[in-house]
DNA sequence: CCTACCGATCGGTAGG
DNA sequence: CCTACCGATCGGTAGG
């Protein structure tokens, strides 16, 4: 059984996520709860508290994901692939409150913000570990592109996920990471034929 | 000289772009113009018609520059780097515009939000037809992704851009184009060593 | 958790 | 473009 707390930040999750924070009133969030808008203020403390609450768990769940993963066995290529599933499967389990901590963070005061900026930092941090740790062995060739550039295009690519995700679309989670990963670690230009030996023997 | 409705747009884009649509108010836009609140109705009908004007705007850029690119000379691959780049650039010469067509639109009333989610579908669907030709044409090998989800990833990417760039940072968007257009087409996986010739002959 | 309310601020307008 | 204002709504609180 949620609590009514529980309930509170659920509600607030989904109105923060399709209509934006400044755009969803206390009151939009009562009225989905069959309360009346002073009523909230016997569970939550403020508006922005709620918000960091709902920001709070959504980056643990990131970290609790990905982080053991960064740290685990397995060649570079291996652990993207498996962070970046367990990225994907973070954001589609819960898309409201995965899209509330990825793009409205922002609304935060001064102090939590700064504080969820580190947070998100160090997120990052475990991607550009794994990239620059798969360079160093030959695994990973990044051409131009270092580290931090190449982990900022893939966690915008990963992250835009959340605006578009629909439970009852196409492709499961799992099939929307294979996808993405391919599309990370080969990109989409067709190596140029070399000896690959499908018959012919190489049409130039 | 700009007009007055140019500099209210202006002030307009920096003020959502950096706080948000909702959580920005008349009163906010006028005070950085050093005007009354009121005042901005002699140049405008309403905040939403001011958005409106922002959005529609910078859509109109960002067709400009990458139609004709798309519908032009070249291979798949040729014409996705251009299409990348002129993106990237529209981001960058008005990161504030740019910003609120791409994450402040969801703020326009149903009738003008459709209007630009059409908008939007039909500049994708560059991204894909490129992409889906590439692939007829024997140069583009898009793993199990479709044209539609590689466009989707890359323009999530491309977007991304528009939070972070700053005109002080150390890469010009002309070397952003770059490195992302690598990372797009390659990937960042090292191709197995196959008769390359480095000398050594293979390095299994 | 409700009723009733607070001061502040919102988008927008009348009249000049 | 300003002064002065409109009704509506905001986040939050007192008291029960």
């Amino acid at each position: 059984m949620r609590t009514r707390r529980e309930q509170i930040e659920d509600e607030a999750s989904a109105l923060f996520a399709a209509r934006g924070y400044a755009a969803t009133s206390m009151r939009d969030i009562a009225k989905a709860l069959d309360l009346q808008g002073g009523s909230l203020y016997a569970h939550i403390l403020s508006k922005e508290a709620l918000l960091a609450a709902i920001v709070q768990q959504a980056s643990e769940r990131f970290h609790g994901a990905v982080r053991p993963l960064a740290d685990g066995p397995g060649t570079a290529p291996e652990r993207l692939r498996a962070m970046l599933a367990a990225h994907v499967q973070v954001v589609t389990e819960a898309p409201s409150k995965a899209k509330v901590f990825l793009f409205e963070w922002t609304f935060l005061g001064p102090a939590r913000r700064e504080q969820v900026a580190l947070a998100r930092d160090a997120y990052q941090a475990h991607f550009e570990r794994v990239l620059a740790e798969g360079r160093t062995a030959g695994e990973l060739a990044q051409g131009e592109a270092d580290p931090k550039l190449a982990a900022t295009y893939l966690l915008s690519a990963l992250n835009g996920i959340a605006h578009w995700y629909r439970p009852d679309g196409p492709l499961t989670p799992g099939e929307i990471a294979d996808r993405y990963a391919g599309l990370f670690l080969h990109g989409v230009e067709q190596p140029a034929t070399v000896a690959t030996g499908t018959g012919t023997g190489g049409t130039r």
